[in-house]
DNA sequence: CCGTATGTTTACATCGTTGGAGAAGCCCAG
DNA sequence: CTGGGCTTCTCCAACGATGTAAACATACGG
């Protein structure tokens, strides 16, 4: 079934190696061996085993990428891009699912499948610090999101707290004076949802508005049925407020659907933000303003990170990746 | 900086193939060799080289997934779910995008990475029937979707005509009587679309309801961009119509912005059904009606069939998954 | 016409693991 | 005490590829 290097080799009437020669590309091969050789190739329809090469070589061409779910679009989103990515520099990915369990993301970064992979991209949720720096076993690592350790891991992320402050700013001067927030971190998660509100806090300061943090809601998870919970329950406080700044864009996105079973108008009552800018955005009534983060630089600069560290490259690059606050409807000014 | 056999076998005192016979849990090795044998393994922390356990037992434990792109949320969801299954039998999934390109559906066809992968799920678009014979090198392959050779190769799929017979028939019998359809086939593609028009024509047949073609839009794409486009020129034609079937759920909500933009009520005015039944059908506005193939058990059925292929098994399973109609608020009644 | 430089091809060892054959140790029946 | 049958363990070869070094061929200048 399977043709060998020693099939061609022998079809072609010359050694193995001469055969891995003319596939590598090695310069002194005649003209007319090469020929041969392809020529059999071509019959024989060989193609290279990797597991062999990969064995002796030590490098797969393949890498992990660990994500939450799937499922969750902005992680798909990102996952496309990456696939995209690491496809044009000749890699394969291998996607593992975390459900943001530390366990599952401590496999992931220890190499899963040890020697099968060359390298691994993270999108960390339950990790603590101490936890990245003891794991990384030799293999490459590149993590998204907020830097979890404040080691020699590399990762790659916007700048939370400055995207934040920016969208709450544009809510703020529009006109909004009490901006509920959905999805405030709980226990030791969450990370990033931390500096968001940092920014949250830091708008306010800036245009010296007071907030009421019995508006803050915080969420059991970040999906749209967490967002419809989270504003039902903050519906339900009987407190005044006039616009919410999700966390993400699944959050917003369930938190419009209750708003409009409430009959509350958006944004002409109260104005909604999210985060991510998933592709539906564009598409939701009203549509949905949302901190865009440029999600195909982030996939390419951390596939070129990560094949920098696999080829032992050692300056660290550029941490920060862009965004932009994209304004939709759903925050239109209310006058 | 790796770990092998040999420096457990020297620390343990033992050789080599005792260790290996250790660790994948051979029978006959005493307590207390396999004791300290245990002791070595944990002591240096080894971990097998998976390159070289499946180049020589000639199996990786890997498998392929192809699909058009990740983030087309429904293939997103069948991915999710296909490596959860995955996963629950100890394989690890590698993730293609085809971008419904038959040149490279053909590659992931015939095992991307040669032993570096046991089998292949393949959601295919380009694909003729002849293609896929002449591909599959011993690979052994699943197809998910419209069955593409009427060939040897295992294939999972709804019955698309029924499915959508049953939702065309409820359309009609609450009462619309001019169903335009988005998303009919054009060119070669798309062989599900011609199986979903012709459940659209059985049940106007059913009922005795005439249909009219110039209600039907082809489309560029899948996605709601091309949606929006189709409607758009539905609605340029002047042609009445009292409701839309999409071939797939983002076609229809792209469709739902259009129409919310042109003033038309949902479902009042037009009733708008999808296919596919992702996630966001349960929370856009209105809600969608959609076909709800039956993910998780499609998943699981195309792993189980793989690997029951990969065992060499030749008994074909049912080749159909369950699906269901799901009524939700687009297509209620208009009186 | 030889020695050397240059270019091309080959033989062999090697990557880390597992399968098969058989060696070594043990126990017990005869 | 010997021999046969177990159990437990070791040695060697093999999976399919590539790197090294050496062998072979050819061409050229002296």
């Amino acid at each position: 079934m399977a043709v060998r290097l020693k099939d061609v080799a022998e079809m072609a009437g010359v050694s193995v190696k001469t055969v891995s020669n003319v596939i590598n590309g090695y310069p002194h091969v005649s003209a007319t061996t090469r020929a041969r050789v392809e020529a059999a190739v071509e019959a024989l329809g060989y193609r290279p085993n990797l597991q062999a090469r990969s064995l002796r070589t030590g490098r797969s061409g393949v890498i992990a990428l660990g994500v939450p779910r799937l499922d969750e679009v902005y992680f798909a989103e990102v996952a496309a891009h990456v696939i995209d990515a690491a496809g044009a520099l000749g890699l394969t990915v291998l996607v593992e699912q975390t459900d943001g369990e530390r366990e599952r993301e401590l496999e992931v970064l220890s190499g899963i499948r040890p020697g099968m992979v060359d390298g691994v991209i993270l999108s960390p949720l339950g990790l603590s610090r101490t936890d990245v720096d003891e794991t990384t076993r030799g293999v490459p690592v590149v993590l998204l999101g907020e830097r979890v350790s404040g080691s020699a891991v590399d990762h790659l992320r916007i700048d939370n707290v400055e995207a934040a402050r920016q969208l709450t700013r544009s809510l703020l001067t529009s006109g909004r004076r009490r901006v509920a927030v959905v999805g405030v971190p709980t226990g030791s998660h969450a990370s990033a949802a931390r500096l968001r509100l940092d920014g949250y806090q830091r708008a306010h300061g800036d245009l010296d508005v007071a907030w009421d943090d019995e508006l803050w809601m915080s969420v059991a998870g970040y999906r749209r049925a967490d967002g419809a919970e989270a504003v039902h329950r903050l519906v339900g406080t009987g407190k005044p407020f006039d616009a919410i700044f999700c966390f993400n864009d699944l959050l917003a996105l369930g938190a419009l659907a209750v708003l409009r079973r409430h009959s509350v108008r958006v944004p002409e009552d109260v104005a909604v933000a999210g985060f991510d800018d998933i592709d539906e955005c564009s598409y939701s009534v009203p549509t949905l303003t949302s901190v865009s983060p440029d999600k195909g630089e982030l996939a390419l600069r951390a596939v070129h990170t990560l094949q920098a560290r696999m080829d032992g490259a050692g300056d660290v690059p550029d941490p920060e990746v862009p965004f932009a606050v994209v304004q939709r409807e759903s925050t239109a000014s209310s006058r």
